[in-house]
RNA sequence: GCGAGCGUGGCGGAAUGGUAGACGCACUGGACUUAAAAUCCAGAGUCCGAUAAGGACGUGGGGGUUCAAGUCCCCCCGCUCGUACCA
């Protein structure tokens, strides 16, 4: 009997459907366990990076329900967003029929690996059955205050009339039309993330199961910083100018004043000074991107105004207009103090500015560290955080300032001015101003006859549908034709699976036993958005009274990129790997035969053509050997790269254990072992043992490719174990049934097949993961390293636990530890059971 | 620019501060075969040495802490992710 993965793994596929093996059902009875992989968009097809993803949370789930949790297992759709919109445009499909066949043709593939979800759970989040919620909750927001409206800065292409995403702004233009991006000003709706600041920050502390890395960057996201706000009185004005500074202790290092080209104060003088006007509009020639600001060279405008320093009236500061202070941090504007500022000096020597130094220091200016404060008046000879507080104090005294908290984080803007997402359910009405939508006219749905041929946002060009009557006064009114950026979907669709309710969002029996999820896996491109705005979503809901949860995910776990190695022909043309036909060292094009320069292992992109079609890997190989193949090579959080010799590998893995199994004599019971275990099979149970062991752990803390590496290592040992008799038989079958319970998790289907051609009747997947026997892994000797100076000279075999005195004994009599040890040593270093180390 | 992470044989990667290179890939030799593939057995970081014993070197580069550093600290280089309207 051959190894054929295309007819097991499908007839394990049907088995598990029809069996229901996967379906979650509240069990109070059970420890539950939420297992979630990052949902995908559904782009057309499943590229490796799902598959990476999703086996990962599959050997998770599998290997949770096989250690008695009842495990929840959901997939679903983030189905709204701008390819949709994208592939209506140039192919004339309609986004909902494009996104459904996409969804159809994902799910099969799905199918394929053989993941064990529960797919009654699906949730699709352009469903109006899913939409029609999060529309109650834009209500609930709204009605607290939580969604609030304001203007903001869009990318704003002239020629398409259209806003832009950041990620359709290339160098400056739109990517279609290649017109120079504007920055315009445009209302829309936002969410206070900001008033929950403080709490998304210090709850980060809590989340113990989070990778330190990403608690890090929502930290430095966050950003708070304590400092003050100082006001500063302009000249021959009633005009003050607020500003934000962590360094209030500088102040007498201030030599000017930089404010935001949005600043208010801006506008005004734009007003009456034309060249102000150009400035601010050549400051608007530039993306809204955080990347491109910081890194455009920075100018100021001098306005010719003037403020005086707050504790030296005589003293005056020019007030610039600059390019780098951004409007959405602090208060918009800034002092300037060059002497401690990298910035401020770069920006002091370019415009030929005062540089005067209030710390004391040795170094070159700009100087950045504590010290002891000059020219400063009341503030010197203090330190820096004592010279912080005083300068606070007189502030307060003088009422021209005060301590303050700022945050880095910004308020969520939600408002997408596109047709494929979900509606935001507000009219606007003459009379009554912004009227929510009664709840009982929920959900509101978008129109099915849109037309992608004219620019700008389709809802707003649809002929009839923003058009209705105003829920107060019965007036002709208008809707909102905003729809919601495609984060809110993701903010609250891990809650959702719980139960797919009708009739509400979230169930509390549901909400209640299931959540919080216990383990999410994704893509470590999420680390701040999607999971700071998941965080804040479930304080929002739970500010509103619909959730009672504050973390949504216990534990998270990120994961790297699949990589793959990049061909190019000659005239610096991509090539696909199934193009190549490698000779030795060299590599050819497979139609044209010319040669072809192998590059570098990059991100597997359909850009560099580097990609890998997980489907033609599933029908060549099948599922398991991908799956295999993806746990095997490197750590999860790690990239990895997909190569074709490692797939093969994995492919002869898989055959060895299936000819190996399938060849064994008497299977039929592989629960007993024999009454008198000889030497050899005692050697082998200790292996397995400590494989099991060792797997658990691997397991436990992600490190899934050193569980590959450990179950491996025990199917070598059986390999070449000896069977002699019907002893060795027994004690062969005892391992290697439970080495199939092992790497269930792994490669489910032939585990499956192999386990029912063991004689099993059951399928492997209702088996209990394998106990640790600590009897068969104690160890009565360790092997010591014996070191002088360090290095080791030789290594000794000594009983475990053997006292200092004896093992020093021992290891002076090593003959090449005597050829270093020419003097007697200085010093003796003994480790118990690890390592003796002479320093001579 | 800023924030975060990563860097170990020919390659992917293992290593509670304690024998660097587990496991796999590629490679080499052998068995089987008319031959090849597949499979099985064995070898292997680099250099010196004899193919041995043994030694020197070796975890991106430079410095430091320590009896002992891939691991901890400082500086530098390279790559990757994020940077708020891609998901």
């Amino acid at each position: 009997m051959k190894y054929n993965p295309s007819v097991i793994e499908k007839k394990w596929q049907e088995k598990w459907s029809e069996l229901n093996s996967f379906k979650a059902e509240i069990d109070y009875n059970k420890p539950k366990y939420y297992v979630l992989e990052m949902f995908p968009y559904p782009s057309g097809a499943i590229h490796m990076g799902h598959v990476r993803n999703y086996t990962l949370g599959d050997l998770v789930a599998r290997y949770k329900k096989a250690q008695g949790f009842n495990v929840l297992h959901p997939m679903g759709w983030d189905s709204f967003g701008l390819p949709a919109e994208n592939a209506a445009i140039e192919n004339k499909t309609h986004p909902s029929k494009w996104t459904n066949s996409n969804i159809q043709n994902m799910k099969i593939q799905l199918k394929q690996m053989g993941l064990s979800y529960d797919w009654g759970r699906e949730l699709s989040t352009c469903d109006p059955d899913y939409y029609k919620f999060e529309q109650k909750m834009f209500l609930d927001f709204y009605k607290s205050g939580i969604a609030y409206k304001k203007e903001t800065l869009v990318n704003w292409d002239p020629v398409e009339n259209t806003v832009l995403a950041n990620e359709q702004v290339v160098d400056g233009r739109g990517w279609r039309s290649g017109a120079e991006v504007e920055k315009k000003k445009m209302k829309g709706w936002f969410l206070k993330i900001s008033d929950f600041a403080d709490e998304l920050l210090n709850e980060i502390d809590n989340l113990s199961g989070w990778p330190e890395k990403v608690k890090t960057m929502q930290r430095n996201w966050i950003g708070k910083s304590n400092g003050a706000i100082i006001k500063f009185s302009l000249d021959n004005s009633s005009e003050k100018i607020s500003i934000f500074t962590t360094r209030p202790d500088t102040i007498f290092g201030a030599t000017f004043i930089a404010i935001s080209p949005q600043h208010p104060l801006a506008k005004k003088i734009s007003d009456k000074d034309s060249k102000a006007d150009d400035f601010i509009k050549f400051c608007e020639k530039n993306s809204t991107k955080e990347a491109d600001l910081e890194k455009a060279e920075k100018y100021g405008y001098n306005t010719n105004l003037t403020v005086s320093h707050p504790f030296k009236k005589d003293v005056k500061l020019k007030v610039f207009i600059a390019n780098f202070i951004l409007m959405d941090y602090g208060t918009g504007a800034i002092f300037g103090c060059p002497a401690h500022d990298q910035r401020d000096y770069d920006f002091a020597t370019k415009y030929s500015l005062d540089i005067i130094p209030v710390i004391k220091t040795k170094e070159s200016l700009p100087f950045l560290g504590d010290g002891i404060h000059i020219n400063s008046e009341f503030l010197n000879g203090l330190n820096t955080d004592d010279a912080i507080k005083s300068c606070i104090k007189k502030l307060n005294e003088l009422g021209i300032g005060e301590e303050k908290i700022t945050f880095r984080i910004r308020d969520w803007g939600v408002s997408r001015q596109r047709y494929w997402g979900c509606p935001i359910p507000i009219i606007f009405c003459d009379n009554c101003g912004e009227v929510p939508v009664p709840e009982d006219n929920l959900p509101i749905t978008l129109p099915e006859d849109t037309s992608f041929d004219i620019s700008g946002n389709p809802l707003d060009n649809h002929p009839t549908w923003k058009y209705t009557q105003c829920p107060k006064c019965n007036k002709n009114a208008i809707r909102e034709t905003d729809t919601f950026d495609t984060f809110f979907e993701s903010s609250w669709y891990f809650a959702r699976f719980t139960d797919l309710n009708p009739s509400s969002a979230f169930t509390k029996d549901a909400i209640k036993y299931w959540m919080p999820v216990d383990q999410y896996i994704g893509g470590v491109e999420h680390a701040v958005m999607h999971l700071l705005y998941s965080r804040f979503f479930m304080r929002a809901l739970k500010h509103v009274n619909t959730l009672d949860i504050e973390e949504p995910f216990n534990s998270l776990q990120t994961q790297g990129m699949v990589c793959h190695q990049t061909f190019k022909t000659k005239d610096e043309k991509w090539v696909f790997p199934n193009d190549i036909i490698k000779k030795g060292n060299e590599h050819f094009h497979s139609n044209t035969k010319e040669p072809v320069i192998a590059g570098r292992v990059e991100k597997m992109s359909k850009s560099k053509k580097n990609v890998v079609d997980p489907q033609q890997i599933i029908e060549e190989f099948g599922a398991d050997t991908a799956r295999f193949f993806m746990l095997s090579d490197s750590p999860p959080n790690r990239d990895m790269e997909w190569s074709d010799s490692g797939v093969e590998g994995s492919w002869r893995f898989l055959n060895k254990l299936w000819k190996f199994v399938i060849s064994l004599p008497n299977k039929n019971n592989q629960n007993k072992l024999p009454t008198i275990i000889s030497l050899q099979n005692k050697k082998l149970l200790s292996v397995m043992h400590s494989t099991i062991k060792d797997v658990t752990k691997a397991i436990e803390e992600f490190h899934f490719n050193i569980a590959v590496a450990q179950i491996r290592n025990l199917f070598n040992v059986v390999f070449s174990h000896k069977i002699e008799n019907n002893d060795d038989v027994k004690v062969v079958l005892f391992v290697i049934s439970r080495l199939l319970v092992l790497i269930n998790p792994m490669v489910p289907h032939i585990a499956e097949e192999l386990w029912y051609n063991l004689g099993n009747k059951d399928s492997i997947s209702n088996e209990s993961w394998p106990k640790v026997d600590l009897d068969y892994i104690k160890k009565s000797n360790v092997k010591i390293p014996i070191q002088v100076n360090g290095k080791v000279r030789a290594v000794v075999e000594v009983p475990i636990n053997l006292n200092n005195k004896d093992i020093e004994e021992i290891a002076l009599k090593e003959e090449n530890v005597l050829k270093f040890l020419n003097k007697s040593p200085k010093k003796v270093i003994i480790i118990p059971n690890r390592v003796v180390n002479f320093v001579v």
